[in-house]
DNA sequence: CTCCATTCGGCAAACGTTTGCAACAGCTTA
DNA sequence: TAAGCTGTTGCAAACGTTTGCCGAATGGAG
């Protein structure tokens, strides 16, 4: 049915290890000869197996991409860089969601593990024990998590945290909440501990409410107990939550910056289409597709397990406002943004 | 280095057959033999090779998914649910993105026709002619686009459209704009043939912007051009061009729906975030997914070319309001829900 | 004219499976 | 007791490539 290289070969009157090596090792066959099979592999529309390439050569040119929840917005266009990034270098990608299921992670990789040359893994919500007895299976790199002794590419959430407090602190907010995103999150304890720290610095008070299913409805559904606390600014784990707390405030008549300031993270699509626009921490989610995908591939030719740590950034909108301590010359979120833009 | 089928027998003192069987034909074995083959294996850790298998029986437990953009949020839900729905049948996933490219598209479909087993194609841009020649090649399942002789499942939009349509005209708007997508997308051919029926047959007048790029810059970008035409209602191409619009006629202090009201399409996560919630026609885009995924497994055993479609239904919600010729009792957004959830 | 180096292309083994065929044992049936 | 079945297993070919090895052809140097 299908056209192979032996079809080729009787085709131009060659044997089969020349028409193979016309594609694989083309500097080893004459100019002319060569020419002459291209010719008839296009007029017989001959496509290489990739499946009996991969038997032999053990090299599949596939590379798995294993997310928790692709309809997440935070992973989108982290799939679609990482995706075109390694089509470039003719690497096809399987995309695969656990639904925050580490069981189901570790059966997903475990699965893929013969059929791909590497693994990328995105906020990995298996244990750290368990990610190291996959690595011997398969190479891995791990996405939005820091594991001693694995490739990983992260987002330096706790910069971008760090720096949406101290905006807090700035505007004269003396009393925050983090909400906070999934158990098991090396993000969510990334943030935290940020937060943590530097609200203690300033002897300001942070309130942490959580764990929490990284989604909108739990943002919503947490606008009661936000304002139970009496806080004046939120950080929330992602930009999802903010926004679902965001609207929820607004819906129950709370004005967003006046009373509560918001602060996102993750800077998805969304997060300029709501009103105020969300004040939020930017992740370069694209780049970190492209970087894993670059680590992935350099993997084999040296064991070299580097740590790529990309920068996040705070970008003020305007979600958040001055708070009750506003010092007398108020910062407005205006002013802070010419400011950053500086 | 891995284990193979063969080590598993030395093992196990059977011969490879035997092993192979155990997997792949279980009843062919003695409960006994084969019991005690799965132990040796599971301690083995043995995993089949599905390149190897996929060699002799010339399927790989592979399809392939090609979609326009995967950071366009109409998207991510149809690809959750169809990985999901394969792996579940113990098939995975390529997942690809064209950015909305036919050239890139072709390619993509060649590149993977020898890997998969079968492809998904949701909302190609290809020409008929493309689409027909790749489905010599490999099996074809399309999404969201009507081929004579080709299985697909598409969404009812033609209804959906005329829904939304008649909603704005039982709310009293008499000139409506149609703010088109991409050139090339059937979806955006039948949209604007069923709406401009729909409001000729009331006497009303349609006009139509575009085509454009079905994002919500073009969105936002396209408020001047709808204001300019004097309609008081829109209905856009998508989600995310009705949300750009809504929030830039807001932001240049154009009340929605007081002055114009806007329906989006597809019903996107993110329709029900924005203020005012967005008035949409919800398409069942994960069980499209599913279904697309059925109908390409199946595919194999009959050659049965069945065409689906999928309803779609309008979800009035708070960016819709009366029109200048609104009846006499207006018909609110509020008393056209109640209605229809009747 | 001989020798050597270089370039090119053929040969065949190998990759890890599946599967048609055959062999064999133990039964049943006539 | 012979014939025939059934259930279980082994044997070996096949799938479409890649690649180490070897020989043939060519051309240049001496």
């Amino acid at each position: 049915m299908a056209v192979t290289i032996r079809d080729v070969a009787r085709a131009s009157g060659v044997h089969i290890s020349t028409v193979s090596r016309t594609f694989s090792a083309p500097h080893l066959v004459n100019p002319e000869t060569r020419s002459r099979v291209l010719a008839t592999a296009e007029q017989l529309g001959y496509r290489p197996n990739r499946a009996a390439r991969a038997l032999i050569t053990g090299r599949t040119h596939n590379i798995g991409l294993i997310v928790a929840d692709i309809a997440n917005p935070f992973f989108p266009p982290l799939i679609k860089a990482a995706e075109t990034h390694a089509r470039r270098r003719d690497y096809h990608v399987f995309v695969a969601d656990t639904d925050e299921d580490p069981i189901v992670e570790l059966d997903l990789v475990q699965a893929l593990a013969k059929q791909v040359d590497g693994i990328l893994l995105c906020s990995p919500r298996m244990s750290d024990d368990q990610i190291e007895q996959v690595r011997r299976e398969v190479p891995l790199v791990v996405i939005n998590r820091m594991i001693t002794g694995l490739p990983a590419v992260v987002m330096d959430v706790g910069h971008g945290a760090r720096e949406a407090v101290r905006h807090l602190l700035d505007l004269g907010h003396r009393h925050l909440v983090y909400l906070a995103g999934p158990r098991g999150s090396w993000t969510n304890r990334e943030i935290r501990r940020a937060a943590g720290a530097t609200a203690r610095a300033a002897g300001a008070e942070l309130t942490v409410l959580g764990p929490n299913q990284p989604v909108e409805e739990t943002g919503a559904a947490s606008a009661e107990a936000v304002l139970r606390t009496g806080a004046t600014a939120v950080l929330a784990y992602n930009d999802l939550m903010a926004i679902g707390l965001l609207q929820s405030l607004q819906d129950r008549g709370v004005d967003v910056p006046g009373q509560v300031s918001v602060v996102g993270i993750d800077d998805i699509a969304y997060s300029v289409l709501v009103r105020p626009r969300l004040t939020t921490v930017a992740n370069p989610t694209a780049t970190a597709g492209r970087t894993a995908v670059d680590m992935l591939l350099q993997q084999g030719d040296d064991g070299a397990t580097g740590q790529v740590t990309l920068r996040t950034d705070l970008i003020i909108r305007n979600s958040t406002g001055p708070g009750p301590y506003a010092p007398a010359v108020a910062i407005t979120a205006e002013v802070a943004a010419a400011h950053v833009k500086e």
